[in-house]
DNA sequence: GCGCTGACAGGTTTCAGAATCTGTCAGCCA
DNA sequence: TGGCTGACAGATTCTGAAACCTGTCAGCGC
């Protein structure tokens, strides 16, 4: 190991040991000997296994984000912003789920017990959605609506497509049509001129 | 015991059992000893434990919406009934994990499992929004929307607030401004005449 | 002094053997 | 005959002792 101990280091360490291993049998010890240190030194750098094990979470979680993050310089106008970047949300989960099964795990679990260790992620995410509402009512493409309550109200409405305690449900046939409906629900509240801004059809 | 041995005592006892000893605990040895009678008995009447567990769930459940199934009677008018069929729900199911959380725990982890068992049960809320949803239609109340995809969206919206993976949050503080700011997304969405039904203010 | 270590107390997990449970069946008794 | 029972195999769960983990600390070596 070249230097000191770093905090960036436990935390990929930490962060390989749980994609072995899994949430259930990864231990600090584990860490520190992936590391080649004692288990003590570890604790130099970190107050206790859950604030690693939330650390790791939250790294991992702001990754797997940063597609949707991406989203935020789109020059979609706002109701297909909206719409392209719940679908994204939903997709690069879904993605994350199969792809790398023991870190989701970890997030589950995570979310189930504190969730507020990952409150300033989720904010993140409702500060997306708030942005592209305050677009919106400024472009008029939405009716005039407080965009952060709104937002958040979106969140919530949407919860089945990206809370972890729902992932089961991702893979299954007509997820995306799901999202959809729920979708035209929300932007039909929105649009000032609904008739015209979503298809009845539907 | 009076008479032969009924299915209906054998889920009765189930559901004490399943209070007394919770979930985890209860063994349909525990079920046939309360009833006393042997456990091969309860066989006669029971295909395998699941099967006990997913009856005892159902009927359980089935008499918790008992409240909201009392509003298919109801004379407000569609956007209001919505809205009162959705806090209805909530408020049967936050006092049902407090009053009962050994059963809410073995509905919970049967939703977990298969909730195959509960689709039936579930179905028929979904039913109960599309016949609000179809009454607004058809009082212009509401635009018209296919009442069966949009209620299946609604429910899906409002997942938040009926879905025991959510139940630790039904507790908060703000649940309830919270359903109702989903609510007015909701509605606002529905609304022939967007202006006038629901408040801009909020 | 600074970063690391080995040792330690208290608590949790593991493991093998014992006990219990699930689901089935041949037979008993009214 | 129809409803119940005791006995049973295989699977699951309990139990208690040993191993291991977490979090802390005095002290070592650079």
């Amino acid at each position: 190991m070249a230097g000191p101990l770093t905090r960036e280091q436990i935390l990929t360490a930490a962060e390989n040991v749980l994609r072995r291993y899994g949430p259930d049998k990864a231990t600090v010890v584990d860490v520190a000997r992936a590391l080649g240190v004692s288990h003590a030194s570890v604790y130099r750098h970190v107050s206790s296994k859950a604030e690693l094990r939330a650390a790791v979470t939250r790294r991992w979680l702001t990754r797997v984000h940063a597609p949707v993050a991406a989203l935020r310089d789109s020059t979609e106008d706002p109701p297909a912003r909206l719409r392209t970047w719940l679908h994204t949300l939903l997709a690069v989960k879904r993605h994350k789920v199969l792809d790398d099964p023991e870190l989701f795990a970890a997030y589950q679990r995570l979310t189930a017990e504190w969730q507020d260790a990952l409150t300033a992620t989720l904010d993140g995410l409702v500060d997306d959605i708030a942005a592209i509402v305050r677009a919106g009512v400024r472009d008029g493409s939405f009716r005039p609506v407080e965009p952060t309550g709104t937002a958040r109200a979106i969140f919530t409405a949407t919860l089945a497509f990206h809370h972890p305690s729902h992932a089961a449900t991702w893979s299954d046939p007509g997820t995306e049509e799901r999202l959809d409906a729920v979708c035209d629900l929300i932007l039909v509240g929105l649009s000032p001129d609904r008739h015209r801004t979503v298809g009845d059809e539907r």
